[in-house]
DNA sequence: TCTTGACTTAGAGTTAACTCTAAGATGTAT
DNA sequence: ATACATCTTAGAGTTAACTCTAAGTCAAGA
């Protein structure tokens, strides 16, 4: 797969996963004769992952140090359990509080329906 | 109530407070004999309502919109309640898609736990 | 009165995460 | 063979939302 239909697939340009191999989000990426990118199934995998913790808010730097204890092998198994149960906690409360968000704000478009706003 | 009151009234840092001023966010600030900001309960109000719609991710451009809007008085009511009933979908639809991503890590952490992830 | 700390402004600097540019090599259709 | 699109790189530019700096004013306690 080239970068373009890899980009189509992941829904990233083509100039953000060429970023994401500089700062060492994407690692190994095959090349073909000419110098192109190549992206494999398992690439596919990957970045599918980190674009799932992208949109639940982590900053690339922490999923770069998931991804560069990953590249550590099986002995950092437990640190990076650690680390995503400690993003659940997080997403958990963030989306208790984002519920409790949508209650006020559809209270206050009550507010409005019912003509109490000016 | 003087800028630092303010301050840690709402959680944000006096320069915060000063920058949303400069951008239109807050208006109508009073200030006492020395030139002072003082801030109301009408402002307390206000900015609540603003950090609301900021921690639901919607941009301060929009925010501002929502403001100007306000000030304009009650011929853009039925605008403003547009705008927040817009800002509701896509609430409801982040809680939604970040209520997949937890499932999602609930299973790799499974897999984390019963040892499958390596 | 002197010090200490809070306040003011305009404007510069920072950070994360892209996003684009330039210049050149390669691939594909006529 | 000739366009024309797509690929490559290093590095510059952009955007949102702060965050800080400098230089000065103001207020309260020892």
């Amino acid at each position: 797969m080239n970068v373009k239909e890899f980009s189509k697939l992941t829904g990233l340009s083509a100039h953000t996963l060429r970023y994401y191999e500089k700062i060492g989000l994407l690692k190994n990426i095959n090349r073909n004769q000419s110098g192109h990118r190549v992206y494999s199934p398992k690439d596919t995998d990957w970045i599918n992952f980190v674009i799932r913790l992208k949109d639940t808010g982590m900053p690339l730097q922490e999923i770069l140090s998931y991804a560069s204890m990953r590249s550590n092998g099986s002995e950092t198994l437990v640190c990076r359990q650690q680390l995503l149960e400690n993003h659940r906690l997080n997403l958990k409360s963030h989306i208790q509080k984002q519920q409790e968000h949508l209650e006020a704000l559809e209270h206050k478009i009550q507010l409005y329906k019912s003509g109490k706003v000016s």
